[in-house]
RNA sequence: GGAGAGAUGCUCGAGUGGUUGAAGAGGCACGCCUGGAAAGCGUGUAUACGCCUAAAGCGUAUCGCGGGUUCGAAUCCCGCUCUCUCCGCCA
């Protein structure tokens, strides 16, 4: 969430520049305003009383040792009277802070400026492109045709066993899984990045300090008996390791990776989207996050997608940046880049990764800080991205690469696969 | 699942009602000392919010979380959460 700082001190920039998220800050905004004023002034009050109290509370005690016993009464009945006062003022400081917090995570992430306008997906802009399309013959199959023709996902068999989107992988098929798993963490690795391994289970307090509660609670798996929340992505228990951290200035950037399953419920898709690997409840990812200082996030940011496409070169795959516009950002990234890779017998443009700095926006919640050289506390940043997310890798990777002969393996692949094509 | 113990600052650890934001030790930072270092000595070492243009400073809150008793709570009472140990079960 912004600062309150943010909000009562740039109160038209902040409305401004969230039009290009289509989000009218107005009222919710002058309402904050209004609260914080509500807020301050009972502070005030109460502070005031609390150490009037004190002070006479000190004195009693004086008193007491002194045998004054009626100065002490006085002063012990005073207090009595003003304590009554001060129930009200906390509680008016409580709801109004309460309030105020409540608004807050209603308000979305400031758009950088150099976000485009735009309403969806049709409004990106692709920044940059590289690799080749391949001519595929008129009869090329699309990867569930492939993934049967030679056995390497049995997507019937994880219906059975636990319902669609939860495919069970076999033989090459796991073998390309364990391949591009170690890839992208090797990598990850020689990019200089930690590896972690995280758990695939979270608490509420991991889920609200990423944002995905309380907003995205229906996208997760709820284990209700022990109150744990599946992670849709290892973003939510690597970052949430930063929780309530301060960190010193000479370990920035941090900079983390870690290969998980995703859990995603998917409510609400339907059709060719959700067709083969395209949209799984299950699936694993790289991800790579880092915590930085603010005048060197953005360094950061281009530093990762550079790496992402480093990946997508490797893998041999045409793939496209786009920047994201502001209607098609998530609600808590202030710069969005996505990554694409084309999957050429669906004919299609599939989204592999999504490289975001979210500025101070996920640190106020998590509370992650570092003292800066002037012995400061300030608030980190936060990235993350894909790198990768492997279904629809696989998808290109079958699609792309499929010959008379068989399925063809990149180059940088083979020494992780031990094969170099699939028959 | 059963039984018990515990939760204090960066860490360890003292503290059962009155200048305790918190002894003591360690760590860390700075200074002195030194040719340099170690040792030694000295000083400092939380966060949030508020007041103040800002700094300095001051006020308030915080000893797991929430509530209560009291003029006054780390200390007493109630509820909750979490951790650890033993037993059981299990990889």
């Amino acid at each position: 969430m912004l600062t309150l700082k943010v909000i009562t001190e740039n109160q038209d920039e902040v409305i401004r520049r969230l039009t290009k998220k289509h989000f009218d800050a107005t009222g919710i905004i002058d309402r904050i305003i209004e609260l914080d004023k509500k807020r301050r002034e009972s502070q005030q009050q109460l502070d005031a009383n609390l150490a009037e109290v004190n002070r006479l509370s000190k004195t009693i005690g004086q008193l007491m040792k002194e045998g004054k016993k009626e100065e002490a009464e006085a002063a012990r009945s005073r207090v009595t009277e003003m304590k009554e006062g001060n129930k009200t003022l906390e509680e008016i400081k409580n709801t109004s802070e309460k309030e105020i917090h409540d608004l807050l995570v209603l308000i979305p992430n400031l758009p950088d400026d150099s976000v485009p306008e735009g309403k969806g997906a049709e409004d990106n802009i692709v920044v940059k492109e590289g690799g080749t399309i391949p001519n595929l013959d008129d009869n090329a199959l699309p990867h569930w045709d492939l993934a049967k023709k030679y056995d390497l996902i049995d997507f019937e068999l994880g219906v059975k066993i636990t319902g669609a989107g939860f495919p069970v992988y076999k033989g090459y098929g796991c073998r390309l899984q364990r391949a591009l798993i170690n890839f992208f963490l090797e990598n990850a690795r020689e990019a200089g990045y930690l590896e972690i391994q995280p758990p695939y289970v979270v608490n509420a307090d991991s889920g609200y300090g990423t944002g995905q509660l309380p907003d995205k609670e229906g996208q997760m798996y709820h284990v209700t008996q022990d109150d744990l929340y599946m992670i849709p992505t290892a973003e939510v228990p690597v970052t949430n390791i930063y929780r309530d951290v301060i960190l010193n200035e000479s370990d920035l950037p941090v900079m983390n990776t870690a290969y998980s399953a995703c859990f995603r419920r998917e409510a609400g898709s339907y059709g060719k989207d959700v067709r083969g690997l395209n949209r799984l409840h299950q699936f694993d990812k790289v991800e790579i996050v880092r915590i930085d200082k603010p005048e060197h996030s953005y360094q950061s940011l281009q530093e990762m997608t550079d790496y992402v496409q480093s990946l997508v070169e490797k893998l041999e795959l045409p793939w496209r940046i786009l920047r994201l516009c502001g209607g098609d950002m998530s609600f808590t990234s202030a710069l969005t880049f996505d990554f694409e890779v084309y999957s050429a017998a669906q004919k299609r443009w599939l989204e592999v990764s999504s490289v975001s700095n979210f500025e101070s926006y996920q640190a106020n919640r998590l509370k992650c800080r570092f003292r800066d050289e002037n012995k400061k506390m300030q608030l980190c940043h936060t990235l993350n991205g894909s790198a990768l997310a492997l279904p629809r890798i696989v998808a290109a990777l079958l699609e792309n690469n499929q010959t008379p002969e068989g399925i063809r393996i990149p180059k940088a692949l083979v020494p992780y696969t031990g094969f170099n094509i699939i028959k």
